[in-house]
Parts: C-alpha cells; structure tokens; sequence
DNA sequence: TTGTAGGCGTTATCAC
DNA sequence: GTGATAACGCCTACAA
C-alpha cells in the first residue's frame, strides 16, 4: 500500500504538505504543489479513508436505513440517495430494517460505530424510532416516507393530503361507498393516509362506515386477505383506496379471483408505483410518490446539513395523481343513486 | 465519546487489559475480566470500528456491488447477502452500478479506499471487469450471477442447463417454433441462457432459425420492442423464451396489446421471478433462481474466505422449474403438426 | 497475567 | 510556505 509518506519521500518534501495539497486546507507553492502531485500520479497514490476517518472524526459515509428493500418504493428512493451521495463522494451502508424496530435499534447502534456522517432512515415507528444517540453525537438524520419528530429533517409527502385527493379521485368518479385499505394501526403514514381518506369522505357529506376500513399489514397477503373481506360486505363498495403498493397487489388479485372487473364493478386507487404490475393492470389510478426524488433530496439535505452548509429542513413534496381511468363499459353494480346514509 | 481509556480508568486496569477482554485475544484473571465488563457496561463503551479498522488493517464491512437494484432479483440477493452479513457481525456497503462499466470501476475504488474486507459483485461484464487491485491486496471476491475468472469464489446457477431447461419445458408443451428473446451480446449470463437454448432446440431436432433470436437490453421496452418483431414475423413462434425478468414484463405487455393470449396463442417462459406481475398472471411459468439463497451463500464464503476458514469454492445452485401451465382453452394457431423444417 | 509503548495513515497545531 | 510532531482510538509485541 502507498501511504503518505512514500508520496512525500517521491516529491521530497514532507507528509504535511502532501496532505496540505491533497486537501486544499492550506495555500502551497506553485512548484511543489506541482511535484506532489506528479508523485501521486507515480505512485497511484489515493489515500486511506479510515485513517483520515480516524482522524477527522468524521468519514464519506452515509447509512440508509429502509424499511422494506423488496418495495419499490423504497428501492428507487434507495438509488435517489445513492446517485446523489456518489455525486457528492459519499458511499452508502444499505441497512434493511424490515419494520422490525429491534432490527433497526441494532442498525443504528452500527450506524454510530462505524462512525457514519449522518443517516437517512425510513422510520419503523414514529414514537419508538430512537435516534437520541446520533442526536446526542450531533450526527444529522433526515426521516423519509415517515415524520419522525427528533429528525434533523425530512423529506416527505402530505400524507393526509394524498389520502383525501386519492378518495376524490373516487369521489369523483361517482362512487358514494369508498372502502380503504390501510396499513398497521400504529404507522403514522398510514394513519395519516387514512385521515386524508375521512377528510374527503366527510367533505362530499358520506357516511363513514366502520365496515369499510379495514387494517391490514402492508404486504401482499394483508391487502389480500382485506380486499376479500370488503368483498363479502352485504353491500359492497364501489371504491376502494389501497394505501400502499404492496397490498394492492394482494387487492387485485383477490378482486381476479373474485371475477370483480375494474373499473366496471369496483373503482380502485393505490398509492406507490407498481412498476411491473402496472403496465399489465390498465385501469388502476394511484398515487405516485417521487421516490427517486425523494432519495436524491433526502441525501442533498444529509449532505448539507454534515458539511453545515444549511440548517435543518423540512422539504414537502408532493404526491400525485396518476389517473388512467377509463369509463366503465357497463353501469357498476354497486352505485346507488344517492349516497346512501345507512 | 467513551473510549477504551476510559474504560480501563474506570476498572483500575491499562487499555491493554480492556482490549484483551473485549476481544478475548488472551486469558485474563477472572476477577479484572469481571472489572472490565462491569465498566464497559457502566459507561457504555463501543468499540470504534474505525480506530480498529485502522489498527487491525481490516473492517467489518463487506461491499456488495450489484447491477441493478430495482430489479427484484438483485433486491432479494442483497437481502441474502444483508441477513448473512449482518449474523457474522458484518456491515454492507451497497453499490449499485446499473451494468455501466465505468460506474462498476469506481465502486471498486471506493472499495479498496473504505478499506472493505471483501467484495460480493454481479459482475457489469464478464472481461471489462477487473478485480485485479482488489485481489492484488489479497481481498477476496465473490462473483454471483456472472462468472468472473479471477474471482475468489463465486455463487452461480448453471445459466445453459436452465436455459435448456426452460426450452424443454415449451417442447413438452408441443411448441415447435420456439423464439428466445434474449440479453446483450457482450452479457455472458445472456449468452450461456441462450446457448442453453440452442441446445435444447437441437436436442428435439428443431431447426435453428435466425429469426426466432432477439438480443435485447434485458429491460423492459427492449423485451417489449423484441416481442414486437417476433410477433410480426411471418411465421409467428408458438413458444417464448424470455431470459430475464424485466424484459418478461416488456413481453406480457406486448403480448396483451397484440391480443396474443397466454396459453392459447403461445406459450411463454421466462427467467427470475415477477413478484409484482406473476401473481396476475398465472399462466406464465418461469426459471426461477434461488436469489436470496445466492445471496446468503455469497456472504457466507466471502465472509468464511475473510476468516481464513476457507478456501475459495464455487458453488453451483439449482434453477428451478416453475410450471403453471394449464391446457390451452384451443388449440394453439400456429401449432403445426409436424416440427417445421423451413 | 498485566502494563508499557509504538504504530496503523492521516491531519492539525505549532513553530520556523 | 513548510516541516516536525502529536493525536485520532485501538491492538499487539515485548517486557515485567
């Protein structure tokens, strides 16, 4: 291995000022700055990133910490923030936590071993996510997908916002017995979601029915398993919010197996792409996070907020509808005339 | 920050002590063991991976470089690779290339930089990649996906016996025109799938036509924009062999807008799993790779070969056959009853 | 069994 | 502008 100190013997002069040019800190002569730099060339010098971690207290690493790498969602935010880090020269520790809060207890224990600049997390829990030790090491972390009040910052989407434009969507489209399925009772994205879903069924003077919420756990088998509940429903709905990719998977294919057509029988509306699914399911709606955007801002803030070239922010984005609805070929079984006040 | 001084203040003993402790690398007297712990525990000391990493000339920190994270084959390798590492106390730099040589090149320097202890790599090309610095400072690497000759080790299925396979799955349906669409040129994955391929067809005495080979990017519009030539040639395939999962999504969108319903009108194959899709379409069957499990054996040898506790392997996992077939509804209209000797 | 001391490769603080 | 020198936190000869 080249160190320092063959550069230094190479262009005679000391590892000091080798360092001095290799890191601008301090203004050196033209000419020896010139045969440092022809020494480093020689060599193939580059230099040692833990010994200057070591030094510097502080590496060009950053850690990720998400929830679920099998969703795309999550993955594309992932390349957002690893393209965006590699820009700024910063690498990136992947940590999949798996909704599973002692999991990611341990991975941000790794976090803070292995000395990382900072962290971008996908909380597994606002109120038991606990980043107290990074704070305390004054270790910047920016939440995304979920808010996490302690965060230096964060990168997010109104969730409650989303929900209410995704149960107009429906609104719109005439349904009056809109249904959601939601995520666990204690996320506090979904419950948001699902507050946006009350919003607007309140707004357009529905009633909200008990029966048409239905909690599920996120994955495939929960929407699944939810979607097969609404069905069996003495008066099933006419449209149905699914609040995140994953379980409208599991929605539609229960809904195949239920020989329910979108959008004839049902209209349905999902949240995150499902970039296989989608192009296979024409009439699916949904809302669409930018998750690569998401990465890429999140890990511009990170970055910022360790060079100390910005304070905190909190940066809102927002999620959009993408609509590709088509009218049903045949009145929907469901629809009654007016909404009904049951 | 408590450090290892700290420590060894705390429980009357030098650092020498405390680091004999922590890392049992020799006996100490029960009773300044029970010391030691005791303050380790008080203070809450953590060792610094950087400081160690320094010192011992080796990290806890494995890199995984892949060529493509939003596709789900590469999610489920990285979280075999996660799992496994994380067991064995190791931390995973993820680095995702994207198949561009240039972008692989660098990951490989920051490799060597971050001073990783070994390197897990799906390989951007079979000849461009070069390992040569890594294995030069005697750090193993381990190949899944793509052979790669000078690797430590690697984790592979056998891509021409699945490639065959596969075929001989559409022979036993009585396909007889069977196209391939198939990866890049330059890929050697790709073309060990294909060879495969050609093996088989010329095990049934099939005639080996131009025509029926499509290269395409293994992304999604190149199996669509493939299939879309296939399905304009003349004599239409009867069967379709799709090596890669994204371009499979390309194909079944090609396939539906065309009209070409699955069995009835062709039968189709394709190579790594769809989580998303498949579950809607239930007659597509598949080769499917044990990703996760390539991914944890991978971490497994690598991690074994950083040990010392074992030499270089190369193993060879099963692709399996996934058969969900069901009897065409009519019979296939370009089933000709003879194989076809153009 | 335990302590002392030196060094891993860098950078920052002094002098000059 | 440049060069010694110490220190980042840990591990490991070597000595006791």
């Amino acid at each position: 291995m080249v160190t320092m100190l063959d550069v230094s013997r190479e262009a005679g002069v000391s590892s000091a000022t080798v360092s001095r040019v290799l890191t601008g800190s301090a203004e050196v002569e033209p000419a020896t700055r010139m045969a440092v730099l022809a020494a480093v060339e020689k060599l193939g010098y580059r230099p040692n990133l833990v010994a200057r971690g070591l030094r510097r207290q502080a590496s060009q690493v950053i850690a990720l910490i998400i929830t679920d790498i099998e969703n795309p969602f999550y993955t594309a935010v992932c390349r957002g923030v690893e393209d965006s880090a590699r820009l700024a020269g910063y690498s990136v520790i992947l940590c999949n936590a798996d909704r599973d809060i002692e999991k990611e207890r341990e991975y941000l224990r790794v976090v803070e071993d292995q000395n990382a600049s900072g962290v971008i997390i996908s909380p597994a829990n606002a109120r038991r996510t606990d980043i107290s030790n990074l704070l305390a090491r004054r270790l910047p972390v920016i939440a995304v997908d979920m808010a996490l009040d302690s965060a230096t910052g964060s990168v997010l989407v109104d969730n409650k916002d989303a929900g209410a434009l995704a149960t107009d969507h429906l609104i719109g489209n005439g349904c009056r017995r809109i249904a959601c399925v939601t995520g666990p009772a204690e996320n506090a994205t979904a419950a948001d979601r699902l507050e946006g879903y009350f919003r607007a069924i309140a707004k357009a003077g529905l009633t909200k029915e008990r029966d048409l919420v239905v909690y599920a756990n996120y994955m495939e088998d929960g929407g699944y398993e939810a979607t097969k509940r609404l069905l069996k429903l003495k008066k099933r709905p006419d449209g149905l919010f699914v609040t995140n990719n994953r379980m409208t998977v599991g929605t539609l294919r229960a809904l195949q197996e239920a020989g329910v057509a979108i959008p004839d029988d049902i209209n349905v509306i999902g949240f995150d792409e499902l970039p296989w699914a989608l192009e296979l399911h024409p009439h699916l709606s949904l809302m669409r996070q930018p998750a690569y955007r998401i990465g890429q801002e999140a890990a511009r803030l990170l970055i910022d907020c360790i060079r100390k070239e910005n304070t905190a922010q909190h940066i809102v984005l927002d999620a959009e509808l993408v609509t590709r609805d088509r009218q049903p070929s045949r009145q929907p079984r469901n629809k009654p005339s007016k909404p009904s006040r049951s």
